[in-house]
DNA sequence: CCACAGCTTGACATTGTGTCAATAACAAAT
DNA sequence: ATTTGTTATTGACACAATGTCAAGCTGTGG
């Protein structure tokens, strides 16, 4: 799929050279230089740097279909299937989101666009994680003891991009371990027999 | 107490402002002038800005007492109250710490001081995590189908930082609820009874 | 009185962000 | 075929923050 606009153009090139990084400090010539478009042809597409990096994200999860996958951890046959979907899910698309949500997270402070867009997915994914829990209840699974909000919260905090980084880039987690792990940790904590 | 040498002013203002704003995105200059010290005199002290943020997250640190805390929580009479004790000392301790904390994490990347010294606190803290897990074995309460050194490792990142920050100050749980229901994941997650 | 440590002043280089004005290339519309 | 509008380029500029440098001030102890 080649790239038509240069808009298209910028954003592919922040983004591998994001990726190569391994972090966002990448200035805006760079990325220029990259796409090869001159510096100031990116001011003329993203207001800012800000801006730049809050449209990366939604590049991202654009390109990796993420509504569909989420749609796919709904449709499990289960609500402890869902459960286990969703930390496959992470674990499959976190590599790929995370330096340029530490990007966004970086900027989120100073710029009100960035906080937006942070609160939003945030929101958003915290929305999943109520969902599967209030499924869970419904199919009497949720541990009576646990609060549905607080267990939501835990949900979502477990799940997070933060622990996954926690345990995968300085840990040093394999993919595999932390699917199972987490998962497990998961069951334990939230669900009645705490997880066989 | 006050403060003698004009080093131990400059690392007081800067935690005054970094406390007052919430995060470090304060200047040099800034830090010069709440101290009633030139911008050069901070340059006397402190290689770099780096610098200055390591040697703050120390001063917090030493100013906490933070080593009796530890011991504190070791001197616990059994494993399952130790872990409690623990979170109780994130509770308390996290406040302080987190803006300084954010600082120091978001230099670590280009400041290779800046990255031992993370490195260093998260080693420390691994290694507090290893030594209430292998107690929590000694005592025989450690759930058998988990791997030690993978449970160090989950009380560890759900134990951390970010946890409490993700759950405290964004989902606005108070200090009471992030000790009593982290407490409680953390038993039936880890213990063999799955917490009571 | 001298030396030295700690601090100040002011100037400077550098890097990165964001803005502006003038201009070029080019496609589509009429 | 000229006009129009969009998109991009070039080069210059202002600004903020970091970090460096040189020269000089001040008080304390030898």
């Amino acid at each position: 799929m080649s790239i038509t606009n240069s808009k298209g153009r910028i954003l592919e090139a922040a983004l591998a050279l994001i990726a190569r990084r391994g972090d966002a400090r990448v200035t805006m010539a760079q990325i220029a230089k990259a796409a090869r478009v001159s510096r100031q042809a990116v001011y003329l597409h993203f207001a800012d740097r800000a801006d730049l990096m809050v449209a990366l994200a939604r590049h991202v999860d654009h390109k990796r279909g993420l509504a569909e996958e989420i749609q796919r951890v709904n449709s499990a046959p289960t609500a402890r299937a869902a459960l286990s979907a969703m930390v496959a899910l992470q674990a499959r698309t976190n590599p790929d989101i995370w330096a340029v949500a530490r990007a966004v997270d970086a900027v989120r402070r100073t710029d009100d666009a960035a906080e937006r867009s942070w609160q939003d997915r945030l929101q958003h994914r915290l929305e999943g994680c109520r969902q599967l829990i209030a499924r869970l209840e419904r199919e009497g699974e949720l541990r009576k003891d646990i609060d549905p909000a607080a267990a939501a919260d835990l949900l979502w905090t477990i799940t997070s991009l933060r622990t996954w980084e926690d345990l995968v880039l300085q840990r040093g987690w394999t993919p595999e371990h932390y699917q199972s792990h987490i998962t497990r940790l998961l069951l334990a904590a939230l669900t009645r027999d705490g997880g066989l």
